[in-house]
DNA sequence: CATGCGCTTTTGTGATCACAAATGAACGCG
DNA sequence: CGCGTTCATTTGTGATCACAAAAGCGCATG
């Protein structure tokens, strides 16, 4: 019987190396809307081939993360508004459902985690930090949604998030305000409470909050 | 001023036309569930060389229509019932808001077209064809979205009806019935009447009816 | 007859190369 | 000065190859 204690892959494959590290700036929006990238230089950039970098763009591509010109040029997608407001019913839609399957699971260590991670949210939008923002923003949302235990769903509304990677950053640039995050209290305090309804109005609240901005 | 009438691709790319015929073998149920796939394989089936094979491999791969072992082995996966559930939730949530969206834009000519397709559907029922029967399925709810206009979200209504492809064969081999699909009645009916809610509950049902096969 | 071992074959990964199309800049013409 | 043309450069695509790991298979052993 010879059981390894560690099946873990010694050499982490490089196409999949590069489409994390990728995938990470992007979701996070370190990269602009409609920033052009290159095979070569992605190749460059991570010192692989031209072969990884494109089984990392091909994979990046169909999840909404990069756009591709007829022409097979690669950059980062221009959202239009209509296709913003999509994308937020979506998430809208798929993350409420989500969090009203954690609800019932989430008990009092989830709560305190949550409010630690808000706590990191609070002090990006004090520090004016877009990129820090949207990570912990996100941080909050995937905590939560990781007690729903579905997997597929959550999967789904990260690659929204993907999607909204590159437009979140130009978004929240404009943001003025320095508050600390009014909705993500109320989902704490629905959790706390046991409060579905509140739950669910509180996810969406926050979900399509950014949506204001556009109007303006 | 050079405006050429057919800027259309006259030599269409490998790797994509390679993409589409699986995706569309999939989707369909044309392969059964954990069926496995090798890159060489499909370039000869194809045509091609690895490369177009290994880059529509990535893609499909993102988006669940196949899965990858942690060796790199390809195959249609083998869905979980947990997950099975999943993806019906999912269906129900994002087809209820296309529909509910379609529903203000459905004229009656798109109802008609919904009918003919109805009966090609109720054809594939008669002759107990699972491959005619999920493709027209499909047709007659892509046709129903299309007028949503609401393309983000019917790609990812699409995404779940590719991941289910494979096990939706194997679920309707299962089906005894040959009755017309009920709940596109219903779907029309409700069209017709520009019955909100009942149309929204038609969808659901008709989205999430083949999970009471999973239960016996 | 079941099981562990070793070898052959299969398979995915990554690098490199040739090629064609698209891009962009320099240039010249009106 | 504006604009179309031409050409060098950049860029994605697809094919091929070497390599290592995994899988399948037969054989010998208990």
């Amino acid at each position: 019987m010879n059981l390894t204690p560690r099946p873990v892959d010694p050499t982490p494959l490089a196409h999949d190396r590069v489409y994390r590290q990728l995938r990470t700036r992007i979701m996070h929006g370190d990269i602009p809307p409609g920033h052009a990238l290159t095979l070569r230089g992605i190749g460059k950039e991570y010192d692989v081939s031209m072969t990884p970098a494109r089984e990392s763009v091909r994979r990046l591509v169909a999840e909404g993360a990069l756009s591709m010109s007829n022409s097979g040029r690669i950059s980062t997608p221009l959202l239009s508004n209509e296709r913003i407001e999509e994308l937020a019913a979506l998430r809208a839609l798929i993350e409420v459902e989500l969090a009203s399957r954690a609800l019932p699971r989430a008990h009092l260590a989830l709560i305190e985690r949550l409010q630690n991670i808000n706590a990191k949210v609070a002090e990006a939008v004090a520090h004016r930090d877009a990129v820090s923002y949207i990570r912990t923003n996100l941080e909050f949302h995937r905590t939560l949604y990781l007690r729903a235990q579905a997997p597929a769903m959550l999967a789904m509304a990260e690659t929204v998030w993907l999607q909204m990677g590159p437009t979140m950053n130009a978004l929240y640039g404009r943001l003025r305000r320095t508050d600390p995050p009014h909705f993500h209290r109320l989902i704490i305090a629905a959790l706390r409470a046991g409060d579905e309804p509140g739950l669910r109005l509180a996810v969406r609240s926050d979900v399509t909050q950014g949506l204001r901005m556009l109007a303006s």
